[in-house]
DNA sequence: CAGAATCCATCGCGATACTG
DNA sequence: CAGTATCGCGATGGATTCTG
């Protein structure tokens, strides 16, 4: 029923670890570049993010609220309203990772050939002859 | 046999999900900060990384390499030596990298505290009788 | 040493149904 | 609307064994 891990031996020993435990998961840098943007509605988000299910962003949210990162507010109306927006500590780290985003942006054709080369190498290692293949430093 | 996923919708559309979806994975994050610092063998990161079996961090490395982001040199001596080296573009995503590891230390402490208040608000809710909960916008 | 292969438990996740 | 609860499966990852 808890959200965290149940063991994590290094947590008290490495701060990056924790948090990039945490942090290092796509659908909390995707919900938090679109709350940096503005406060959301729990269906808005999930329509936003394409591929995110109802159940893994209600989980997502619940723990970037316990992080910190989000607050949850809900008006009384009927039905409900709910709105999440991004806390200054969120704000904080959203602003780390937009190098990172960058970075995204501008080399996703290097990685993408580098994958094309690397796959047309292995494709070309299978089909070569054992002896031809262990000549070389292959596979 | 593959590494890679097999269905991504998004892929064509958004280079960030894309890489995102590379990139934000603890272990490869761990694995790229230690060959930014220097060239390791196979047991070595092994041994560096705790929890990091030898099954995930084959896999990690392997798709690592697929992506660009280091080389893969095996030695012919005995028994084998292989040496994993970051690329330039290996070296650019770790550096994009910085801010959020900064940002990851700088703010643990943040993020505990805002873990524990959290728990303690819950668990205060949990007890309180229903009426009284409705009465404010708990849950 | 640096893996690949096999087996197996678990668990994350999607789909579905239900609720205040 | 904004979730929670339940079910069922496939993917993931650990432990172990084997090899060049």
């Amino acid at each position: 029923m808890n959200t965290q891990p149940k063991w994590t031996p290094y947590v008290s020993r490495c701060p990056t670890r924790f948090v990039l435990d945490r942090v290092a998961d796509k659908w909390t840098v995707l919900i938090l570049g679109l709350l940096a943007r503005q406060k959301m509605r729990f269906n808005a988000l999930l329509r936003q993010i394409e591929g995110l299910s109802q159940k893994v962003l209600s989980q997502t949210l619940k723990s970037m609220e316990r992080d910190g990162l989000v607050t949850r507010t809900a008006y009384s109306t009927v039905p409900v309203t709910v709105e999440y927006a991004i806390t200054p500590l969120g704000t904080t780290l959203a602003r780390s990772l937009v190098d990172v985003i960058a970075w995204a942006e501008e080399n996703i054709h290097a990685v993408l050939s580098a994958q094309k080369a690397y796959d047309r190498a292995r494709e070309q290692a299978d089909a070569m002859p054992d002896p031809a293949r262990r000549a070389r430093g292959g596979r």
